[in-house]
DNA sequence: CGAGGGTTTGAAGTGCATCAAATAGTGTGG
DNA sequence: CCACACTATTTGATGCACTTCAAACCCTCG
């Protein structure tokens, strides 16, 4: 399968980590490489799984999360192509620390853990890449962090429509959900009538204009003075997210 | 100076990145090292400062944090013995991500950010110790963004106040809050008045005593019992963190 | 001792959660 | 193609935890 195998180069030379790879090393992973594909809803990995491969997302959502005693899901992030999952499993006993699931039809290319532990060891640019990964990642998560105390609902809201868009374009802008309401409100930490409200409110406060996953609005401007002057990093905070050190 | 050179050998091999070092590699870290003591309060670094080194503590109490727009502070954690903090500046264009101050007198040992990076390059071992040690790192924010949600004040209050504890300790069992109320509260994202009352609905609900910085209760069960309850990961959550995948 | 923070207590307000119910969408089988 | 079932979304009403503003108290350190 010439045409897969070109495929899978693709994605890894798109995911942050594997962009840097020699034309050697992407081989060899290409050779240990799977394809799946998975429909909305269907159960990638489990908590506490034992872990034997890791996941890079060609196309679709995947939903990592936790469930907590009673039951109820905590989010922890929603993520799209180029991204990585469940190789963190690496650095915890070697057992998923998150369950994982398809938001939408999502395509992924796996990958055995094992294959990139004794990859780090011997390839300093690779160790260098995946930290520059991971610590890009905690970058984010810290910034959500903030935001979830700065920010109100309506402003989390608009930050989290702000990072959605392109901001090539200097016209009228459209954008669309990526997924279900209830998702992007758990996903930013808040109940589906609240965001509800929320959106209602902010419609008001800066005119953009929603129907149903399709936002409009004249620019991005009136969003971001309204989300973002509750945050640390100003406009847009995309960029210039800050880490723990 | 034989000493201070012993005194830093031990401290490099109490952190956690370099505690798997080999002598060769620890001398030449020694080499370049310097001693730092700053009194409570003084400013380490800033965020966005040009970075040229990273430091590990001694001891003492070293707040991480960023300025808002309006100037008040946001808590990024506050760390002490053995932990390491700067080293992120390498992956963020060589200045700092945000600002650092002696929260209590602290002694650090300080090491030039290239050197770590240069390393990284030619060392597998350490670059895995150093993955190893961010993952852990997100774990706990993890946790900490988890509390955020589940707990309330008063229980996030007692776990603090758990891993505080020395878990042997099976009588009577004393603790000292190692830093101000003030910066205990900002630290568990509340305000300095809500600490206090859910302090005091915590002595009522536990039975802890309290007495200015000091924390007395008969075992820890009482405590836990309170406070783990809420929790996905249940009692000790110190140990049990999950993690980012 | 007295000035200045840190800490506690009181009173009022705010934002979000929760419960409840209505409405809009979406897909299914007849 | 329609009616039904089921889910997503919106709207209303109420409650609670935490915040905010204000003032008192308490340390501690010059």
């Amino acid at each position: 399968m010439q045409n897969e195998r070109q495929s899978i180069e693709i994605s890894l030379k798109n995911s942050a980590v594997f962009s840097i790879g020699e034309k050697a090393f992407l081989d060899k992973l290409i050779d240990q490489s799977q394809i799946h594909i998975f429909p909305k809803g269907h159960v990638i990995f489990t908590h506490e799984e034992q872990a034997k491969r890791f996941f890079i997302i060609k196309s679709g959502w995947v939903k990592l999360y936790r469930e907590t005693l009673d039951g109820t899901q905590a989010i922890i992030d929603i993520i799209n192509a180029g991204q990585m999952f469940g190789e963190a499993a690496m650095f915890s006993g070697g057992v998923y620390n998150c369950s994982a699931e398809a938001a939408e039809e999502a395509m992924l290319v796996s990958l055995p853990l094992a294959l990139l532990k004794s990859e780090i060891e011997t390839n300093g640019k690779l160790a260098l890449a995946l930290l520059q990964s991971t610590a890009q990642k905690r970058e984010e998560q810290s910034r959500e962090i903030e935001h979830q105390f700065l920010q109100n609902a309506s402003q989390r809201i608009g930050c989290f429509i702000l990072r959605l868009a392109n901001q090539n374009k200097p016209g009228g802008i459209v954008i669309h959900l990526p997924y279900d309401k209830m998702l992007v409100a758990a996903r930013l930490g808040m109940q589906p009538e609240t965001f509800s409200r929320a959106l209602a409110k902010l419609r008001e406060e800066t005119g953009i204009r929603v129907k149903g996953a399709t936002v409009e609005m004249d620019s991005l401007e009136q969003l971001s003075n309204y989300a973002c002057s509750a945050c640390s990093s100003g406009f847009p905070c995309k960029d210039k997210a800050t880490v723990v050190c």
